[in-house]
DNA sequence: AAATATACTTAACACTGTTAATATTCAAAA
DNA sequence: TTTTGAATATTAACAGTGTTAAGTATATTT
């Protein structure tokens, strides 16, 4: 039954397509512009056509929720050459603010939105599930990282993975300030000293610079 | 011209009347149920009425937003007790932390969402405001908390402004990551060793047993 | 050829913020 | 005391949103 296949196979490439544009709408315009209506209306279908392919608008949220983990991912991969894991783990941190820099839209959608988790949580999983298993593969990395550092002699009596989310928060903590344009407003009004750097990056070496003194 | 006088009054009560009834909206059943039409519908008066009091809906959401940094500022008063600098840094993270659990939506409004800012940005300043008053204020604390600090030998080498970023931004991470629901799907499936106290818990007091090895 | 399953659309529901035009109210001026 | 005019409030509408029930048209199977 070949015709079923190339059946299936097109329902496959419109459930693509869909995401694209999604995609396409929401890095070039942003949340509020990647409605349902609009996405229908890019790819001329009906609005009710969607529904054929996502279960709801969360559903199509946490698609593009995955598509950002997978454009930090790549950035990630990368980091695996660097060898020593105090070094890595400085990257990591560089690379995670760069990242919600560069994609603030997938930052918010990754890191700050509940929509993703509230379709994990009402639509997958239900009890079984195992939580977020994005998040998870990322904290992974990060508690990994934090380990071998501390068979390096860093961080020294701190519970791994307590440290690990000490460590997310704090970065996180300043994309999260910074995306949403909080820190800006503080900046305003306050010479943040060293000139040439933002506040945010002079907070980070600060930051750097303290865990570098935990040996 | 008493009567003028008490029309003012009168226009004053309602302009009251309009943000208590969003506020009890707001905490009752959160943002999502806090629209212009069911505050409307609350104080029996046409929605288009509210116009009449308020500029627009950031317009009273930055009026909801001033109440939640009255309700921190009321928390924070009472740390004013505490003698030690770096012992009031240390309440003054567990207050906000509380604050943060315990007015969740609140805690949205004042440090998430962009709103409160964007009204800022288009209704008031304009170039020429201080920026974010109620985040200014709030953060001179922390930063006066800290150069105290310092001059009890803490934290040297680092910047004050740059360090008080830096520890805001850790607590607020932790909050940011807790109230949007992205730890809780972390620590799912993943024991956090410490039986007892949460993992965020854990993560605060290595936070600090960090800052009170900075000496 | 008739029955059935698939893919899609139209129309509607129940919301949202916001505005223009209209009506009501009520103190001050003629 | 009647008229005027400003202040206050309302109705109706616009342009959106997510979502669903019901209907249509096309292609496959019986």
């Amino acid at each position: 039954m070949g015709i079923k296949e190339r059946k299936e196979r097109h329902k496959e490439d419109l459930k693509q397509l869909i995401l694209d544009t999604a995609k396409s709408l929401f890095t070039r315009y942003g949340y509020e512009a990647t409605s349902i209506r609009k996405i229908a209306a890019e790819i001329e279908f009906s609005p009710t056509t969607i529904y054929l392919y996502y279960k709801d608008k969360s559903d199509i949220i946490y698609a593009l929720h995955q598509e950002g983990f997978k454009l930090l991912s790549d950035r990630f991969v990368t980091l695996s050459n660097v060898e020593h894991p105090f070094e890595r783990l400085k990257a990591m941190g560089r690379t995670y603010i760069q990242f919600a820099l560069e994609n603030s839209d997938f930052y918010e959608l990754m890191f700050i939105m509940r929509e993703p988790l509230d379709f994990l949580d009402t639509h997958c999983g239900e009890m079984d599930g195992d939580g977020w298993p994005e998040g998870d593969a990322t904290f992974n990395s990060l508690i990994m990282t934090i380990m071998q550092c501390q068979e390096y002699g860093y961080f020294k009596g701190h519970e791994t993975k307590t440290f690990a989310l000490l460590v997310w928060s704090t970065v996180h903590g300043l994309c999260s300030l910074t995306v949403h344009g909080h820190l800006e407003h503080i900046v305003k009004n306050r010479q943040f000293f060293d000139s040439g750097i933002s506040a945010m990056e002079a907070s980070f070496n600060s930051f750097l610079q303290m865990l570098e003194s935990m040996k």
